[in-house]
DNA sequence: CCTGTGCAGTAACAATGGTTACAGAAGTAT
DNA sequence: ATACTTCTGTAACCATTGTTACTGCACAGG
């Protein structure tokens, strides 16, 4: 844990942050497809992202889902900690898009290192900047883009977290992070085909020029 | 301006802060329609309300417009926050949706205060909580309702905001905000009044019941 | 009072995306 | 091999939203 640590974060945090950490950190290692968070879970811990990719979903009262964005390495989960300043409960569901090694920080400690640490302080206002953008463009995607366009754009993220032009997904669940439905998806997947832009397969597409 | 302070944050703020703010804070009144920032402005100054509202846009490439939302007495842009740890360039507009006043602090400040006055502390990352929330919101908006739907929660959000049962509103700017055209705004509003949830005028529309 | 400008109402039509239905292909279990 | 399940392809159809075009109305300014 102190090795992945140092690694991931020894550039950024004081040596004396790093070792509290350690101490009051658990570290976790999750496979594929994990639950790390479901919507209105109670959250206890701050996670820290050492390897791996977590997909960030949001839902809504009739159970349709749409993708946020996606949580790469030295990461955290600004949501998480908005959260802890709120009711606590999460507003978004976190799961596993990749295996992923984490270690959860006990919230209570968040303001404690914010008022004692600078690196801790620029590393929570920099995630809160980053997820703010984040969130922002995928408004924008939503907002000021069709289909199509959102299709590409989500493949592309796709393929650079998971650093894979083989997108190991269904028609259908690309249809549940798109919000959209399966049919639609195939409709558009099989345009992208015929421009030469993919090559499709069961269970997995190939990205060849987008 | 010490006057509006203490009566807008003074339970929030400590007395020393307020001074400080005091001293390098500049008051700033504007009348309604004011642009208070444009996207890609460079971020000098971070806006702390004090009266009125003021609504933040956002715009793609192609002028397409979109309201995130209103800040209202007692908030404070993370937008701007945001800017301040990137390259400094506003990703969105800010117009004065009523007439309104404000406190410009200089950027500068933000870290020193962060690092001296836990209130301060707890302000940014309270607005950033407050706006990550609202923003998801607005986003949830977008993507889980339609239009008719949108407009309604528009129309009482702006009711809301402006404590005011008459929206002064063209149907093309309403258009503007939800980022649709005039004559869906126009079939929409129509179809309310068939359903006396609201009365329609000439350059503005009183709600009845929503 | 007349006229120009901007606002609102409406119809006809197009485009996008969502739904239903069904068939065939690929993989899995028996 | 056979049966079953899951995934994909496709067609027909519908709903919502956006576009174009034209109308009349209200109001401001001469």
């Amino acid at each position: 844990m102190i090795q992945d640590l140092t690694t991931e974060y020894g550039k950024i945090f004081e040596e004396e942050l790093i070792n509290e950490i350690v101490q009051v950190g658990t570290f976790k290692e999750v496979p594929e497809g994990y639950k790390l968070m479901e919507i209105g879970d109670y959250v206890r811990g701050m996670p820290l992202l050492i390897s791996g990719v977590i997909k960030i979903l949001r839902e809504d009262e009739d159970g349709d889902e749409l993708l946020l964005y996606y949580l790469e390495k030295g990461d955290t989960c600004s949501m998480t900690m908005a959260c802890c300043m709120g009711d606590n409960k999460s507003e978004i569901r976190a799961i596993a898009e990749t295996d992923a090694k984490l270690i959860m920080v006990p919230i209570q400690k968040m303001e404690e290192w914010t008022a004692k640490y600078k690196s801790w302080r620029n590393f929570v206002f920099n995630s809160y900047h980053v997820r703010l953008n984040e969130l922002l463009s995928t408004l924008d995607n939503i907002a000021f883009q069709k289909m199509d366009e959102r299709l590409i754009g989500y493949l592309k993220e796709k393929a650079r977290v998971t650093k894979d032009d083989i997108i190991h997904s269904t028609h259908q669940e690309i249809a549940y992070d798109l919000h959209s439905s399966r049919v639609v998806i195939s409709r558009l997947l099989k345009k992208l085909e015929e421009m030469k832009k993919i090559k499709l397969h069961r269970n997995y597409l190939e990205i060849l020029d987008l």
